[in-house]
DNA sequence: TGCGCCGATTTGTGATCTCAGTATGTGATC
DNA sequence: GATCACATACTGAGATCACAAATCGGCGCA
């Protein structure tokens, strides 16, 4: 996964057409569909229809049948049985399970990243940490998930490894749509306590101390998604995914 | 990654076609990429083309797409200035970063799989471990290469996560054209020592014993490798691709 | 009222076609 | 003999087409 364009684009939506290079439709819809699975545009199990999302994209389906092949690829959709795809659906061992390989993939590019980090970065990091804040005092589903994200990931670029990084992306998007499901729950505790002590820790250099807050960061996020998804036994949540992104399917 | 069949498709070359599942032409097209990538199809930074290779695999460019979208999203391929895809040319340092992370994922990987191990996977994985060693007898390079991996990831999937196991994988496509180029030097030494260390371990239930060798052997690769190529300067050995398993290009 | 069958529709898959950008290779000219 | 220019061939990207399987709907029967 060592191209950055691989999976991750670099969020780019509006056509900036700079230099010599061609904005590739494709570029487009991943950067749509990869911000829907983390936004919650799509419920885990929801099948994707090809041409209904072609339709929705404004495309042929040439370049939503790429895209799709991607994200298959990176495990944030599975095939059905006839040829379908969906977010997963995601049981608690398997949830056990990424979030381990989580804690050893973050915790190794937080570590990293700490080695080199920057005032600059750590200026940053703070500035999205305070977004973040203002995202959970106002209750902002999407804000939380964006800058928290936002967050974690300025963190690990720093790292300086282009291997481990879509690594870890791939894994938040396997997540992503189960993340959104149980944020629609009440009950659903959003914690960045772990954050301060991130940037307290960078700002001193301890890189142990960054490891273990995003260690921990991620089994408090571990925790919650079980405790949620045990609640509801389960079952899937009666809510609906935002329509406001894709259009109904 | 959830899906087994998402980049890792069980090797099933031969129209098995068992069940009502129906064999797709894009799955066979797949595990050809897969295993020519593994065994020296292609070489490092060697470019493929869409036309080209379906000729050769017998089919329309439309499989070939999809297929060598989901290795770009592996990282097992990387595109081009002008979208063509070339498997990567691995650097000092990449290569530093990408065994790094082979180190931390396939050791957890197997010491979970140690925890589980029962006598059958222990015997399956010595069977392999002896054709392995006869292979190296002989000089058999696609052998080596062949079992080696047949022997780390018959014991990486002893684990149990399926989540894991896409991810080690999609690390292997990444490096096996340049694993292969380096074995073309006379001079490249294959070291299966680690194997019979990891396999006593196994049978006595040590655990962090057979993480622990896993981790050394991958190191050991990681210095043959960084050796081979550091002494011929980083360029392009001047070794052809094998011609047997796609043609020419 | 409940169950089963049949047809219309939608699904993904693969092939084909067009187009624009790029590389190639050959020719003429200096 | 070297270099530049133009024409040809080839590249991937996207749209469209064709087909078969599967899904969903409604109708008819028990």
């Amino acid at each position: 996964m060592q191209n950055a364009k691989a999976i991750s684009t670099p969020d780019l939506d509006q056509p900036p057409q700079k230099k010599g290079e061609r904005r590739q439709v494709h570029e487009h819809v991943l950067s749509r569909m990869r911000r829907g699975l983390m936004v919650g545009a799509f419920l885990p199990g929801q099948v994707l229809s090809l041409r209904k999302l072609a339709a929705g994209l404004g495309t042929s389906p040439m370049p939503v049948r790429e895209v799709l092949s991607r994200l298959i690829a990176a495990g944030a959709l599975e095939e059905t049985a006839n040829g379908s795809v969906a977010p997963p659906r995601l049981g608690p061992d398997k949830l056990e399970d990424l979030f381990s390989v989580r804690e050893v993939l973050e915790g190794m590019a937080a570590e990293m990243a700490a080695r080199k980090a920057t005032p600059a970065l750590i200026e940053e990091l703070t500035a999205i940490n305070t977004k973040l804040l203002v995202a959970i005092e106002k209750r902002d589903i999407s804000g939380c998930l964006s800058f928290n994200q936002e967050f974690h990931f300025t963190l690990y670029r720093g790292c300086g490894s282009d291997v481990i990084l879509p690594l870890i992306e791939a894994l938040w998007l396997q997540f992503g749509p189960t993340m959104y499901m149980s944020l629609l729950v009440p009950s659903m505790p959003w914690n960045a306590a772990d954050h301060g002590a991130i940037l307290d820790a960078l700002k001193k250099g301890e890189h142990a101390a960054v490891k273990r807050g995003i260690v921990h960061d991620i089994r408090t996020t571990k925790r919650a998604l079980l405790t949620v998804l045990g609640e509801n036994g389960m079952a899937d949540l009666p809510f609906a995914a935002r329509s406001d992104l894709f259009g109904d399917f």
